[in-house]
DNA sequence: TCATAAACCGACCACCCTGGTAGGATTTAG
DNA sequence: CTAAATCCTACCAGGGTGGTCGGTTTATGA
């Protein structure tokens, strides 16, 4: 697997949060109830979120959270990057003063680390397609699936999934 | 991390042979020795790629492994794919009957699997960097930098790295 | 024919990360 | 004052990762 478990809880988290007006703060509990995931649990995968400024809090009776920011203004990168850390394809990769994250082997044997490469093209890829989607993408996706397939089975991906080859639901 | 150190070994191991002229095969402790990696558990990597008909191998005296195909005809997916089992971005990623791996969660509370979108997304990026590099590009690469870094630290991704932002070493 | 080099195979194991649980402390509405 | 909620830290079981070990089989070549 790619990503833990915490990104999918997180990513439901602000989809939720995504579908409620910003009026009054959503508890926790509500969330956790409605997605049936731990609310013990929970408490830390949205504290990430916190932490990085994605959502706010109110502490207390009616305290709750909600987005800090319109759901058209926020790119899932950096909601993925807020529960994962760094998205790095390799145990080699490390931050450098950007945010860029690089390859540090060492040249062994004269040569570079040949697989370096490939693991920056696919660190490129995963990137992208995080950038380009944002969480009023997520938002949207989930209102149109309660519209098109209360009941059914059906994901509301099959014309996507469908598509002839490669390029699934492309960014 | 998104691969394992198998992945890395692998793709280590492939550049490797690829280096190699095919007419005599390369013992996998020659190998080993040039990357620095423990012999014993290279075994294990290479018996997934011979498993999944990448790579040959003789046995017996001056044996040793050598590539199935010439290096431009390896799409690095298909190492991936042999090193790392499927690709799917989260746990909830199942196979359909045909190489497509999807999202298999009920809908919930009414409404689809909010996530599914983005991890589809996700999913098509990674399988398009792969499938769009051969291992024939890698072992190119390999070479270009023993020649233009042969003792530097770089790297000879400088210039790839260096671009403006986003899209770093594009397919 | 015999030693050596190599692929091949399966069992085993220590460590660490993931996915949680537990228990509390603090803040606020009513 | 009490209930509802956020917030915080510590703890823990299980499984996967990254190996090691010992042995078997196969081929070369002296």
């Amino acid at each position: 697997m790619i990503f833990s478990s915490k990104a999918e809880y997180g990513v439901r988290l602000m989809v939720e949060l995504g579908r409620q007006s910003p009026e009054h703060p959503t508890s926790l509990k509500a969330i956790a109830d409605a997605e049936g995931l731990p609310l013990a649990y929970m408490e830390q995968v949205v504290a990430r979120l916190r932490k990085a400024g994605l959502v706010m809090s109110a502490r207390g009776a009616h305290g709750g959270y909600w987005l800090a920011r319109p759901a058209d203004d926020i790119a899932m990168d950096e909601v993925v990057h807020a529960l994962e850390g760094t998205i790095a394809p390799m145990e080699c990769f490390v931050h450098d003063h950007t945010e860029r994250v690089l390859c540090s082997h060492e040249p062994d044997a004269g040569r570079g680390c040949a697989t370096k490469l490939l693991w920056m093209r696919v660190q490129g890829g995963i990137i992208r397609s995080l950038q380009t989607t944002t969480l009023a993408d997520l938002v949207e996706f989930s209102r149109k699936q309660e519209r098109t397939a209360p009941d059914a089975a059906g994901s509301g991906l099959e014309s996507e999934q469908a598509r002839p080859a490669g390029d699934p639901v492309a960014a």
